[in-house]
Order: structure tokens, then sequence, then C-alpha cells
DNA sequence: CTAATTTCGGAAAACGTTTTCCGAAACCTC
DNA sequence: GAGGTTTCGGAAAACGTTTTCCGAAATTAG
């Protein structure tokens, strides 16, 4: 055959009825079996369907059907593991499903996650899922994809919208860190460290939160959720002749940048300074030495962002918040043994 | 105003033309500055737009238009932190000039890669680029994205497809570790181990030959580009009775890997063992020791992807290549010092 | 054998845009 | 002030589907 060794203007819908001698109405309900039709007939158009290598323009079929079959992820930063690990698993889920699942990071950025959303609701994704930015500022992008369309917020929220949620419970893995130091910190020997990140997030705030509540004397650093962030904090803490000490942060990213500098600048982890994480992504195991951190529960977030999107039609009237109980994962870089 | 608080059935171009008392044309054209029209009308239709909160559905409009502004990315794996960085470099070219890029992860899967290609291809995306899972197996993927829109390869290129690439020069950037180590390795007593990865893709490929060409005599290890493997591999190497070396490896992923596996075990690098990846993906400068690397330019790169997608319209015709030139990064876990 | 029902293919409307084509009005030029 | 040109708004076609509606044929019932 070989029509078209290029496929330049592609061939409709129309070309295949032509080919196979009935109406577009037959192609149509033959490739959707939306009615039963003769099993010769489907045949032959079916046959035709392969002999000119058709394939169905899904922007029409959306224009019609008012539906695309997609649901748009928009992610704030694709290089934080965590991100980048919890994409993977929804797309994922909603894969096994026929869904497809298309992805926007934006970056860090308020603006590109705006634009985000304005791309995701022209394009008529049937459902949306965010993991915002900030917990004030990214409102006017939650506020205007939920008035478009069935929207989900996960790991993070923003303040003051009702829309339902997907997440993790903090303040409950932050108590299990705090259980755990209480283990071996003695007070006045042991200083504990907080660094906390991203404190304009929903989940950096909740977790700096709950930390501070329960060591309201601890030294408190905050900046945002990168590698970055933690070497710095570092450099800070040891320009303030701190020697020694049990450091918490509010993410995993934060945790390792800070391992890093430590060691580099010649103090032992965890002999000199203790380090715990949050997030168990997937480095975490890996580092030296290894992390303790709080492992959140990916396919189960996953599975219920899932089920959220399919139950829950149109209504977002009734949201709904489905938190996840995280577990500590006590590492090397926090031994439980005394120190 | 208020008239939707939720917005159900959204409002079309028709309502903003009733409300402006124009026809729909006109409020058309008003939006898209297509020809010039009366100020006082133009400002008339963009205040109903306004008051309707009116947002143009690009389904419409992508039938009309046979366009869509936006291109597909397709990638195998998004917890790669090379791949994505890569994303993010992408995304980040692009959104500077206006068009979308919608992700999708193969999840290292062929069936799922080619389902990408499918979803991209029936939404009309304006272009393609793909970072092929396999250089053999893709090569359908690949081939039917050609057929129906501007493709581009990235970082990996299929064999046997006329299609243009983008990516860096695997070999140029082996050989300068081959130089570096030269430095430093006594044959005898100081053996090269190699460990390679995804040898069922062409830079794996490349970058592994490369190396097994110039050190024939090397003891070789083969997988796939992943964190488990390279922990695995130095279990290997360790049950063999190897207790010192240099570790080359294709990608850092597997060099964090042989790192972590190594150093838990008791070996130090690079006292013991020294190892080297590839890539310079971010973490690299965050392990511990710091990873000794092969840098690729990740913003040449998707510079050339944006230039070659707009200015390459059609004509797949005339392949081209473009190879990046990568840099050695010499760092703790390999020091240019003797040992 | 007629009447009632079912089966099944096709014509055409609809989805929300953009854009071509028209025609009316306005503006020049002499 | 007539003829020519420009300006500018609207009607309608087009994009590629799905789906409603219709009618012809086939089947069943009585």
């Amino acid at each position: 055959m070989e029509t078209s060794g290029l496929g330049r203007d592609s061939i409709t819908i129309r070309d295949v009825a032509i080919h196979a001698g009935v109406s577009i109405a037959t192609v149509s309900r033959a490739l959707s079996r939306n009615r039963p039709m003769s099993p010769q007939l489907q045949e032959r158009v079916l046959a035709s369907v392969d002999a000119l290598g058709y394939r169905p323009n899904l922007v029409g079929r959306a224009l019609r059907q008012k539906k695309t079959s997609t649901i748009g992820l928009i992610v704030p930063d694709l290089e934080n593991p965590f991100f980048s690990a919890l994409t993977q698993e929804v797309s994922r889920r909603f894969s096994k499903s026929g869904t497809d699942v298309l992805v926007i990071s934006a970056d860090n950025s308020l603006k590109l996650e705006l634009r985000a959303v304005r791309a995701f609701l022209g394009r008529q994704v049937d459902g949306l899922v965010m993991i915002p930015c900030d917990e004030i500022e990214s409102g006017e992008s939650v506020y205007l994809a939920s008035t478009g369309v069935p929207t989900l917020q996960l790991d993070r929220f923003v303040d003051g919208v009702d829309l339902s949620f997907v997440g993790c419970d903090n303040t409950a893995g932050m108590n299990l860190v705090i259980k755990h130091i209480n283990e071996f910190v003695d007070e006045a020997s042991h200083p504990v460290i907080i660094i906390g990140g991203g404190g304009s997030t929903s989940s950096g705030r909740e977790r700096l939160q709950e930390l501070t509540c329960h060591r309201p004397s601890s030294l408190v650093f905050d900046g945002n959720f990168s590698f970055d962030w933690g070497r710095q904090a570092a450099a800070e803490i040891l320009s303030k002749g701190i020697r020694s000490g049990t450091i918490v942060t509010t993410a995993d990213v934060i945790a390792l940048g800070v391992t890093s500098a430590l060691t580099t600048t010649g103090y032992s982890v965890p002999k000199d300074f203790r380090v715990i994480g949050f997030d168990d992504v997937g480095v975490a195991y890996l580092a030296h030495p290894t992390l303790t951190t709080v492992s959140q529960p990916l396919v189960d977030m996953a599975d219920s962002i899932f089920s959220f999107m399919i139950t829950n039609p149109q209504s977002s009237q009734l949201q709904a918040r489905r938190i996840f109980r995280p577990e500590l994962v006590v590492r090397e870089s926090s031994p439980a043994s005394h120190i």
C-alpha cells in the first residue's frame, strides 16, 4: 500500500467511510461499539480502518463529547524527587483505567502555575489535580481551576478554598519525629535545631508548626524545599558556633543538603549532628549516612486521588479530606541507640 | 454579578456575542486582534468578556485552526533525576515562547510509551519530543510519532529511523573519563570495573562501548539506569572478592547506588574504590563523597530542541543531529591527586 | 397476510471556534 | 457629487467527531 509514507493531512473518519462504502455514522459506531451492528459490516469497516491507518482525531471527539478522558496534574517542581515520585504514582494509577495524565511543572512560579491551570482548563481536561505552590498565593489558581472542572488538591492545600484534599498527616508525622528524638535528646548538651522549608505551603507550615510547638526553645531556620537551602542552613548553623545537635527538617531534600554540607565540612552525621528528614524520597535510603525520615504512603495517596476523581463527578460541593498516616523510618542519620 | 458561582456548562463565545450585542465573528476578532477594528467596539466586547468571565475553549479553536500550540514530551522515567531536570529545562524553554509542554512518563514501559504517542497524536500536538525507552523496541513508537507530527529525539535515539536528534557526545564524554582515570590507574594493582546500564538505549550503549573499547580487559557488569542496579552491582563486585579499584558507570544514578552500597558495607570512596558517574544530576554534588561525573549541557540541549521545533516546521525529511560536548567534573569520589 | 415491532444504516445537527466571503457604509479623489 | 476604494460587521462554512432522529427493511405476532 504505502499510501502516505508521511502521514500528511491525516485521514479522517470520512475517508474511512468512503473506503468502506458506508456512512461516517457507521464508521463511528463500528469503532465505538456504541450500538450493535451486523458483524460483517463491522468487520468491513474495521478492515478499512486498518488499511488506511486511521487514527481518530481526539480533538474532534472531545468537542462533540464534551470530555477528553484526560486529567491534568500540576506540580510545583519536578526536580524535587518527592514530587516526581508522586507524579509517577498518580500517572500509574490513572493509566490503568484508560485516562491519560498530562503533567505540567509550574517551576515554582505562581505565574506559571496560573498559566498551567488556564492551559488545562482551556483544553477541557476532565479533572485537575494540583499540588499548589503556595498556601495563600495559589488561591487564585486553585479557585479558577475549581470553577471549571473537578479539582483536587494533593499534598498541599490552599487556605480558604473549599476543595477536596488528599495528603498526609503532617502533624502526626512530626509527632513521630518528636517522640523519636525525645528518646535521646538531652536538652542542655544536645540542642535541637529546626530547619523549616516551604513555610508558605500548607505541608511546610504544618510540619514546622508542630515542631516549634513541641520544642519552643529550639533554634529555627526557615527557607524553601530545596537542596540548596539545606546546604545554606547548615552553613548558618556552623557559623553560629554550633558544633553538635539534632537537626530536624521539614523535607528530605533539605535534610540531604544539610547532611552534605555538614559532612563536607568535616562534621560527622550522626556523631556530631543527627539529621532527620520528611517524605522518604528514594535517595534518602541512598544517602550516606542513610536518612531517618517520615515515609509518606504514595500509592495510597494516588489511589485516593483516583477514586475521588471518578466517584466525585461534579460535586465539588461536598469537599472532603483524605489524610493518610505517615510512618517513621529510622536509619543511620539518627540511630535509635543512645549517642 | 456572581452569575455562576460554579462555572457549570461554561460560557461560550456566543454568550459573549449576545451580551455585547455583536456577532460571534466580532468577538473572535476582538480577542485575536486578527483584524483591526474600531477601538470602542473592541472595548465593548472585551468588557463583556470580562463581565462573563469568558475563557476560550481551546478544543474548539484547535479543531478549527488545526493546531494546538502544544508540544508533547514523552520521558521514560520521571524518577530518574536526569530526566526530570531535562524535562524541567525543556518546559522552561518552551513556556517562554507561549507553547505549553505537556509531559507523559512512560514509566519505562514500551506499552505505555506507545500509548503516550497515541495520546499526543490524537490530541493533535504540534510537535513531539521523545526520550525513547529502547534503542530498538521503541522504533514503533517513534516511527508512529513521526508519521503524525514533527518529532524530535532527545538524549537517546532509536536505531534505524531517520529523525532529528539532540543529545550529547557520549563517546567524547567517556573519553574524558578515560583520560581522567589514566592519570592514576595502575593496571595491575588498581583494576577498572565498568558498570553499564541502559544497554538497550543508545546513550547507555555508546558510553559502555567506548569504555570497553578502551579498557577491554576490564570487568563489565550491565544492568539498567537505576539506583537499585548500582547497589546490586556493588554487591556483585564485592562478592567477587574485589576490594579496591576504579568503578566507572554510565549514569549518575548507578554511581550513586554503587557508592551507597560500598560505603554502607564499610568500604571507602575514594580510598578503596573510586567511582565515576555520567550526567551530573543535582544530587551528584550532594552525595558524600561528591561525585565525579560528566556534565551534560541541559540548557543548550533544551534550546536546541526549541529551535529545531520552531524552524523545522514540517521537514522531518532533512533530519539533523545536534550533538553537544559534555565536560568532565572532577569531585571527591575520584580525586585527581594520586591514590 | 396484515399489523406491529424491531433492527440497522444514513442524513444531519451539534460541539466552539476561526476565517472566508459579502455587502453596506464610509471615505477619498477628481 | 459620482466613482472608486477602503473599512468593518455579520452570515455561514469549516474543522472531525458523536449522536439524535428518521425511515426502510426485516422480523415477529396474531
